[in-house]
DNA sequence: TTTAAAATTCGTCAATAATCGATTAATTAT
DNA sequence: ATAATTAATCGATTATTGACGAATTTTAAA
């Protein structure tokens, strides 16, 4: 769970649709303990520029702008040992089974998805290019089953039902599909990460949920970093 | 819990921060299944605009610009019947007990905010102007106790320990009180809304605690708008 | 109380956003 | 295949942003 973008989101967001934006990035700023001089300083701009901002003179600041502030607030905080980072990531907790979560920027085709993480295509290849994904999650297995059994699907599904659900630490590849199988919500995508092996049940499940099964042998560090960074990529 | 605004302000936040706001842009205009010639429409623009958005022509946006289509986004949805919200509505999981939590975008004084709810102060009058409240938890305290032992700290405190934690639903106040004692966490204020009677234990601890805490009698509906609206009055 | 640091105000200017509308291209429906 | 709808491209204009820096005000520390 990566608290330190779901945090930049969140004040983001919260700039953007404030009735006062200016109010908001200074009561966050305040909340990162900078100085308008020195985040001024940091981002080699004059001090006034950041008051005409907090002051709300300008009243629509574009989003590169407000980008770059909130992406000054974490290194500045980060420069000094992360404490207020810490602060949240104490805060939040990690779903149970969930190793990581992510939502795309934008929609990335399924087959650019599977040929990204080195997938072999097990079931329903024709679907791919019709499946766009949004979002990952990284599940790790055995306790899979309790957390997709739970009523609040954020947890899986996140913001977007239109992602791959990523299995790993299978030994015998036929629970996650059938979690899936009950599931009322279906992804675009299932993986399998290094499998023993993969039931014939698993892929008749996929076949009849038309959902593509796709198996990676990637290492876990490869295949996260290859998640994390496919929207960020150059291009 | 108002799932219009969190998803709102997630949209907002994705495409601030996003390597490619347009496309970002684009992938939840089609979420909401609206067509760039219907949103130019509603927002009487060119549909010409709205394609150089979404293509990046313009790179950085007004943060103007990209409420006006968020709030586009979700009024053409409600005229629709609210099909795509109520996606999202069903998604997520209400925590048990609590009644509304929000975050205002800036930061209000103790004092304004007491004041707001036509507040008793009981203690800690003093500690009031020190105090900021960045949100408020709006709590049916008969499950309080047992949501106030979950781990899952940002139920309760959703993005910021400062804020007004309202315990309704009281008959002896004092169990609310305790509650906050045992937490490792502890609110800017704690409000009790038409306690029967407020116990010398619960006033002890506040006092114990440094947390001003204040009775309210307002009827629950009106507290809640007054709440929900405080942040964005005129002025 | 004084001093230093931090914040605010505001005139100014170059660059870019917000928008239009004409034209072209792509997609969808029949 | 054709027609209608949707989307994309791009020149042009006006308004606003992003930034500077000087002067003033406010706040915090000694």
């Amino acid at each position: 769970m990566n608290v330190k973008n779901i945090l930049a989101e969140k004040i983001a967001g919260e700039i953007t649709l404030s009735p006062k934006p200016g109010a908001t990035l200074k009561k966050w700023r305040n909340t990162f303990e900078i100085s308008q001089t020195e985040l001024a300083n940091y981002l080699k701009i004059s001090p006034s520029v950041i008051s005409d901002y907090e002051s709300g003179r300008r009243a629509s600041p574009g989003i590169k702008t407000i980008k770059r502030l909130i992406e000054a607030f974490f290194e500045i905080d980060e420069k000094r040992g992360g404490k207020i980072i810490n602060r949240y990531t104490s805060m939040i907790e990690s779903p149970k089974g969930v190793i990581e979560i992510m939502e795309y920027p934008y929609s990335i085709s399924g087959r650019e998805f599977v040929e990204s993480i080195h997938g072999e295509i097990l079931t329903c290849e024709d679907m791919l290019d019709r499946k766009t994904v949004k979002g990952f999650t990284l599940i790790d297995s055995i306790s899979a089953i309790k957390t997709l059994s739970s009523t609040d699907y954020t947890r899986i599904y996140g913001w977007s039902t239109e992602r791959a659900l990523i299995f790993t630490g299978i030994t015998y590849g036929r629970s996650p599909m059938i979690a899936v199988r009950v599931h009322p919500m279906k992804p675009s995508i299932v993986v399998y990460h290094k499998p023993s092996a993969v039931d014939s049940l698993a892929t008749k499940l996929s076949e009849y949920e038309n959902i593509p099964l796709i198996v990676t042998n990637l290492p876990l560090d490869d295949l996260k970093n290859i998640l994390e960074n496919l929207a960020y990529k150059e291009g």
